[in-house]
DNA sequence: AGGAATTTGTGCGTATGTATC
DNA sequence: AGATACATACGCACAAATTCC
């Protein structure tokens, strides 16, 4: 892994599988491969593996058994750098990406309300499951909590940058799903079908103080992607 | 480590660092010497010294700072397969290990009350500080935890076999410290000087059910070894 | 300011021990 | 008893963050 922008490779692999265990590809009991094996298909090392694995085991979402196998075992709900992201390829999981298209500093945009400042972080992203584009984000940060906020700082997570940088850990989500066409600001970056009506999720996300900190729009192509929310 | 006996060596130089840190050898804030000098100073591969400061940082006595070092940071008290050990070497700290003399099942010593049971099961041994043997216990587990002890099963650290194989976990335990004569049981294995009066440790453990369980008493070679109780 | 040195983080390969099946 | 699978341990190389000069 030379890839400055990207996540550790154990914590894409941890979040690879705690997306598989939401998503409910594996259920609780499911036996994993063994360890050797499923490096291999990672194409990661047995140890980078293990890493991973000690982190699923740590957060209790899984049990190793030596001699036996490693185990899924589903319990609580589990804080992720994925926890908040519900899109999925169709044919299940896919290890989310985000690229930051755009951040600016601006008036928030009326009509929604969170957050005690005027004025928010717009941040746009596109985000890619496998490499693959998906979908369309904007969202919107409360300017209460942070002054400026340069691209190249933020981390494939937004979660994780909030938590780290920000001192701001959402702890709620609400979700509402809509349709509409892609807005015309993409500029080609993201339009699944010429016009097409594209799905989206309108999301507001609350700080550990129960605070509406952030607020945001997801279009997605639903011919390669769609909305889940099995955690 | 092919000594089957003891406990892995990630284990006991996590054990080791929480007992400095317990002991206030190494205060709040402290800087430990880089990990491949320290990992040379105990004999052992950076690697295995990693997983003992990762469990240290997991459990949150420690601070890692990529670049800058790791940090003491004390602020809760830890569970530790050591946790109820309070002997340390007259100059500090020291790696205990055990030693099985004799299991057996027996009536309870009468003139102590703890357990519903009628029998215990007597444990005696011998307990070492790097090596040098500094104390002898007599322990007595209530016999209602298990039909049969036998000492091939004990692990270096009866608390982890309480708790793995009992289901027993010791949360409380309440010592009195008294001086006598070592007893004459020991045959030769434990004598510090020769009939000389000798410090002891009596103590009562309780369960996690707030049930007295365990009653022990350790006396201990007080030119080797003293008694601490600071954490 | 800036570059070198120091120190921890990530990742890989391998060998051997131990538990389970 | 043998095969399988996880656990422990070591060594190495390079990246990233921090510190120091």
């Amino acid at each position: 892994m030379t890839d400055r922008l990207s996540l550790p490779k154990y914590v894409q692999i941890a979040e690879m599988l705690i997306r598989e265990i939401a998503a409910g590809h594996l259920a609780d009991g499911a036996r994993l491969a063994p360890e050797r094996e499923m490096a291999a298909t990672l194409g990661t090392s047995v140890t980078t593996l293990r890493k991973a694995l000690d982190d699923l085991a740590q957060k209790g979402l899984l049990v190793r058994r030596q001699g036996s196998g490693n185990y899924i075992s589903t319990k609580k709900t589990v804080p992720s750098v994925y926890a908040f992201l519900r899109l999925e390829k169709l044919s299940g999981g896919g290890l989310p990406t985000a690229q930051v298209l755009s951040v600016d500093h601006l008036p928030k945009p009326h009509g929604v309300a969170f957050g005690p400042a005027q004025n928010g972080h717009r941040i746009r992203r596109l985000r890619s499951l496998d490499g693959d584009v998906v979908a369309l984000e904007e969202i919107w940060l409360d300017a209460s909590y942070a002054d400026v906020l340069r691209p190249e700082d933020l981390s494939e997570s937004l979660y994780l940058y909030y938590k780290k940088h920000l001192g701001l850990i959402i702890s709620r989500i609400e979700d509402q799903i809509g349709a509409e066409p892609v807005p015309d600001w993409t500029q080609g970056a993201f339009d699944p079908l010429e016009g097409a009506i594209t799905p989206y999720i309108e999301r507001i996300s609350w700080s550990q103080d129960n605070e509406p900190a952030e607020y945001s729009r997801t279009w997605f192509d639903n011919n390669k992607a769609r909305y889940i929310s099995r955690l």
